[in-house]
DNA sequence: TTACTTTTAGTACCTAGTCATAAATCCGGG
DNA sequence: CCCGGATTTATGACTAGGTACTAAAAGTAA
């Protein structure tokens, strides 16, 4: 059945959203019309061709790819540190951090911002997260920015850093946890950990 | 200068890995050779086409991309799971999830799956964590598979569920949380849902 | 020199297009 | 019925970035 200009030209759209590899031949059949009523189709919606669309996916993943892992390593952009005393950075919720019906952050990705900037704030080569209570204060929607303020408040008997992090989106307080860091640098008494080197 | 041929065709290996987005003719001249003889390079080294690599790329990312979100949406493979009851899941730990001096898994990972538990384990349409109590009992490495289990143990009188996940590499406990869950659907008491959406 | 490897050149063909021009077809009004 | 504009199709010339094949030239070692 051969639909209208209009028609074949939203439906040509989404199909090659969907499918970027599809060749204007194979679109011609599923048609029902020349390949050059595809190749006007395209032009009018300036829709490029095959070759490029490819580029430009490859293209993007390219640098996806170089990025997704060295940034991989604090979740958030720190943006001020005083080291073993106060750090804060920012993170931008997008579309790949909330739940795609709701848009309302995932609960991980804010605690990761504020572990990580627990873990960023002790000046010590290596802090791990022993223990965290953590609160979700109000939801996250996709598109707000979140700024997470970690502050060290003291330290536990047997030796960890306690960092109270509070994260606010505006002057709206969002989530709050304490975390119980381990460090090794710990002048000494050494409680149960392994080895830990370069 | 012209090199060696053996030279040339490792030159010419690594020279594509990080770029695959160079011409032969480009090749050619970066070499100072024909474009025939980087022809024959390829040919020699089964290295496909400037369009097959791109294609490949683009191809490699387009199901990464299709995979990456609607995966994110949990992380780590749930084998078992019983509606607002329990659920087990399994986390595989990866290059990417650990601190690279370290080798040591990165806490907020560990919260992601127990969490991302805690949320598939309500049958709902939605849950949110609103608060979370964790511990990290023992550092987890590179390599090692830990598996999460969610158990749904009570509620609070503010009518939150309240689910315990506990997660083990192999007989070892290595996280334990206690998440306090927000539900949508707290009044309904019917089992079965007809709307499976997504 | 001869024998062999390596490189270069040239041709025909391919895909998936571009651009431009022209012709055919459709569809509605008078 | 014919007319006219929109739409579709056809045709030809050209492009990039190749493949596949043949042939010749250049380099190298005994």
């Amino acid at each position: 059945m051969r639909k209208s200009k209009r028609e074949r030209q939203r439906l040509l759209q989404e199909t090659i959203r969907e499918n970027p590899f599809v060749t204007d031949e194979e679109l011609a059949e599923k048609f029902s019309v020349s390949v050059q009523t595809i190749r006007l189709d395209r032009l009018e919606l300036s829709i490029p061709e095959l070759r490029e669309r490819i580029k430009h996916v490859a293209r993007q993943s390219f640098a996806d790819k170089v990025r997704a892992l060295p940034l991989e390593e604090v979740i958030g952009d720190i943006i001020d540190i005083e080291p073993d005393a106060s750090a804060i950075s920012i993170f931008d919720v997008k579309e790949e951090h909330v739940f795609r019906r709701t848009r309302i952050a995932r609960g991980h990705h804010l605690f990761a911002q504020a572990n990580s900037l627990a873990v960023a704030v002790i000046h010590d080569e290596l802090a791990l997260t022993a223990k965290a209570t953590i609160r979700f204060v109000r939801q996250v929607k996709e598109g707000e920015r979140v700024v997470a303020k970690a502050k060290v408040t003291g330290k536990t008997e047997s030796g960890r850093t306690v960092v109270d992090v509070n994260s606010y989106v505006g002057q709206e307080l969002v989530f709050s946890g304490t975390f119980e860091m381990y460090r090794s640098n710990m002048e000494k008494k050494d409680g149960d950990s392994n080895e830990h080197r370069d």
